[in-house]
DNA sequence: GAGTAATGTTGGTGCCACCAACGAATGAGC
DNA sequence: GCTCATTCGTTGGTGGCACCAACATTACTC
């Protein structure tokens, strides 16, 4: 691979938005393998964490965008993953639910995204992964709450 | 901020990709107050480094496609920042220049850019700074190449 | 000299984040 | 109660970034 600019190299936001690039795409891959999607796994995980909730708040909670959680609900349900229904207690709001399938994907996907973690930090050991891990937790909090 | 799922907040993969979508907002905000882009920088950043080069090695070194190479390259001889001219030893070659005024432009983006770093780390030390840096780059390297 | 590789360019694709607007419905302040 | 602001689901669209396919042209390899 040919050297890049050393003012690059060096810099936090370039390895982080970089090694982002490689890291999506071995996702993209895995969950493609497995007939799935980032999108769709972090709604099955929020759904089985935290129950029945509307797309709103599944938005929140996975960090997409309400119109995003359209698409991926629509996707989600013709599968038979999930189900969404009017919430009774609430006019306008959805009430979604992970499906008995939704749950067994859910637990395959997960096995898919621990490799890719291993594939990702291949090159540390116990200690570094989990040194680098904190560290980005909180570099990431901060930026979350503003 | 909303909890998100406690499977996805402890993945690496998930904290970098996260991570990533906030420091390109700040990169890309920065860049724009400065009326300047990601790729521009990048090019510029390439040619002042290794001198006059090709568009294919410029994309080489930058990490961008070679046709996101010539949109770049457009935009920044529309702005007087690099030249382009034939390369006169290779028929089909263009060879890139950066321009004075690319140079100090170029200059002004560092400015820019160390400030993003600040404000990106600024929950950790410096010593933590250097710890995150490191592991990233080792990372990074490793899926570089191959 | 023939075949392969590299180069610049055009014109796409797709993921992901995000924004604007809308009608419908709920909630808060008074 | 009634008004006003907010929330919710949905549609449709933008933009950055990475990437791919194809093509004509030129260079490189054997």
């Amino acid at each position: 691979m040919d050297e890049m600019p050393a003012r690059m190299a060096a810099k936090p936001s370039w390895l982080i938005t970089q090694l982002a690039v490689h890291t999506r795409r071995l996702v993209f891959d895995a969950f493609a393998a497995a007939g799935s999607r980032g999108h769709h796994y972090r709604a099955l995980a929020v759904l089985h964490e935290f129950g029945a909730v509307s797309q709103a708040e599944l938005g929140r909670r996975s960090r997409m965008d309400r119109s995003d959680v359209v698409a991926a609900v629509n996707e989600l349900v013709e599968q038979g993953l999930v189900d969404r229904s009017p919430d009774p207690d609430h006019g306008r709001r959805n009430k979604v639910t992970v499906t008995r399938a939704g749950v067994r994907h859910l637990r395959r996907m997960d096995g898919v995204v621990d490799q890719v973690q291993d594939d990702l930090l291949q090159p540390l050991s116990a200690e570094e992964r989990q040194t680098l891990t904190r560290l980005l937790g909180r570099v990431l909090a901060r930026h979350e709450d503003l």
